[in-house]
DNA sequence: AATGGTCAAGTCAGC
DNA sequence: GCTGACTTGACCATT
């Protein structure tokens, strides 16, 4: 079990997503943001090497604007250099990296031109993880999508594209529990479909879910991982107390946390945590963790 | 130097 | 049919 967080550090002064305005765009601008920001993922990743922290969402900004029709001739084989050696560090370290599109990038849309985007958008982060060297536990891990009135109608059309997908790209993907649309039974049904593994979501799970136990959830989604994916992986947070629906806390509660580890014994996969404060609830999991004969940081 | 409006992209709820 | 929330850090124009 590692313990990760997602894309940015607050401790350490770099900002590892510079990114423009598209109105402003320039090869310069676009050089002067990624080599800032591949300089900053090599100083996270330090950071976390020795904080015991070995695992990391690297940030779909790491290349601004990378699927634009503009810009993505330019960026490939840009940086692969610099790609090739953060890969190499990553790798001497056993770190597990993951990524995650946003909302817009959507498999299972209607529109063929929004699935065209999302395809492309896939591509760059495959090429990232791809350049750097890592193999396919590295996942780019993404939501089934919109229901568009038509649940099993939607989630054929995401069976159905990820079929069609390039193997390089159907490799990374994997599929995570929502907490509006898709709980964990449709990804599961996918899963079946497709091969695709799914990341379990714990808190999206405590909002959109069938009465399915915790472990029993657990085992269902780590069942659909194969050895050569690496771990399952899971997402952590809990509620923002007093905020609105699906609000991300904004520090981990270690109680919460710790009984979460009892709760989830003896079971083993890779946790990221997504809550505000980054590596300050990462380095304070890692501590109640360390108990933990599953860990390894 | 600090502030606040704005930013590639899509969906869905609410009017 | 249209508008704004979603969620959120960083940019950038304005002061």
């Amino acid at each position: 079990m590692k313990i990760g967080y997602p894309c940015i550090n607050r401790t350490l002064g770099c900002v590892g997503a510079r990114t423009f305005r598209l109105r402003n765009y320039s090869l310069d601008r676009l050089d002067e943001a990624v080599r800032n920001n591949l300089e900053c993922l090599e100083t996270m990743l330090r950071f976390n090497v020795e904080h015991g922290v070995l695992f990391f969402r690297i940030t779909s900004d790491l290349v601004p604007f990378a699927s634009h029709p503009d810009v993505e001739p330019l960026w490939v084989n840009r940086y692969a250099d610099e790609l090739r050696r953060i890969g190499s560090f990553i790798r001497a370290y056993d770190v597990r990296i993951d990524m995650h599109p946003g909302q817009y990038t959507l498999l299972n849309a209607k529109e063929t031109r929004i699935v065209e985007n999302a395809i492309r958008d896939l591509e760059y982060h495959c090429q990232i993880l791809d350049q750097m060297g890592l193999d396919k536990t590295a996942k780019v891990q993404i939501h089934v999508g919109g229901v568009y009135e038509d649940r099993s109608a939607s989630m054929g059309r995401f069976a159905e594209a990820f079929g069609e997908l390039a193997a390089p790209i159907r490799r990374r993907l994997a599929i995570e529990n929502d907490e509006r649309s898709y709980p964990l039974a449709d990804c599961l049904e996918i899963s079946e479909a497709t091969g695709c593994p799914v990341v379990f979501d714990v808190y999206h799970h405590s909002l959109l879910n069938q009465d399915e136990p915790l472990h029993e959830a657990l085992i269902a989604a780590a069942e659909t991982w194969e050895v050569t994916d690496g771990l399952p992986i899971l997402d952590y947070s809990s509620s923002l107390p007093g905020g609105r629906f699906g609000r991300h806390a904004d520090t981990l509660d270690p109680e919460d946390f710790e009984q979460f580890l009892r709760r989830t014994y003896p079971y083993d996969f890779d946790v990221m945590l997504e809550i505000k404060d980054k590596e300050i609830s990462a380095l304070r999991a890692v501590a109640v963790a360390q108990n933990d004969p599953r860990f390894v940081g």
